[in-house]
DNA sequence: TAATGTTTTGCAACAAAGTTGCAAAATAAA
DNA sequence: TTTATTTTGCAACTTTGTTGCAAAACATTA
């Protein structure tokens, strides 16, 4: 499995180094968002903040991982799927927080209806979040 | 008009302060979203951060504004429409926020449209913004 | 309108989150 | 293996948000 996010990283024109993969591994490992705080508790504590922060956002301008806005204003990260590209993210689905168990999902089934805006409004990027409480917890 | 935001704030039950008319008296004078920052600067720095903090999340929970997730994570504040009530914000409308000149707009006749969920999830809350460039920055 | 009780404000101190510069270490290329 | 490039960790700093508490502002009643 080491040897998969190896070759993300590769494809990606980025040196493999143990944070990134151990960072990269975690995502793949886990099917939800992550904080930077979670990626810092889980890799128990062997990297700096700073060099979280940083792989972070290598991730998010390689197209690797992509950013969710919650209504706590807390960043989370998530995998993108396989087709989304530097600097273009194709991430157009839904996501769920759990307000109780704090567990965000991505529901890739279900993508953002399209939005028809004002005139002369022009649309880059769409975000639609719905928190409240998943399966386990309702 | 001073007197209308003074209604506004003893139709909820709160003592009529200047910061609270001040700040209140921003909202309705400027129909976009405002950021803490901003409203600092709008206020020429009269009150102390403190007291904008807590007089926001004082109005959030009289369901007089709303908080809008970005995608930079920045919280942003905008006025609630009549038929907010206290803990139960009915702003089920699109939020759009420009990159370019940083205006957020409230599209109230856009509605977010109604999302199924999996089995077992329950929503209570759902928040959907565009970002992108309005009409005057296309 | 003056006196009283309650609420709000501003200050100080603190905590959390994120950024930047730079030397040392790790990785890639030759 | 050597050299060049990239990444990391540290330190210091900025920004953002929170908490406790005394002083000031506000609301209430007489």
């Amino acid at each position: 499995m080491n040897t998969d996010v190896s070759e993300i990283l590769k494809r990606n024109q980025l040196s493999v180094t143990e944070s990134r993969r151990r960072i990269l591994d975690l995502f793949k490992n886990n099917n939800g968002a992550l904080a930077h705080a979670d990626i810092e508790k889980h890799t128990g504590e062997q990297f700096d903040r700073v060099t979280i922060y940083r792989t972070l956002q290598t991730f998010v301008e390689k197209g690797i991982v992509h950013t969710i806005p919650t209504a706590d204003n807390s960043v989370l990260y998530a995998l993108c799927k396989d087709d989304c590209e530097p600097g273009h993210h194709h991430d157009n689905h839904i996501h769920f927080i759990c307000d109780q168990c704090g567990t965000t999902y991505c529901l890739d089934h279900l993508t953002i209806p399209q939005v028809s805006l004002p005139h002369g409004f022009r649309e880059t990027r769409t975000d639609l979040v719905v928190s409240g409480k998943c399966d386990k917890c309702a």
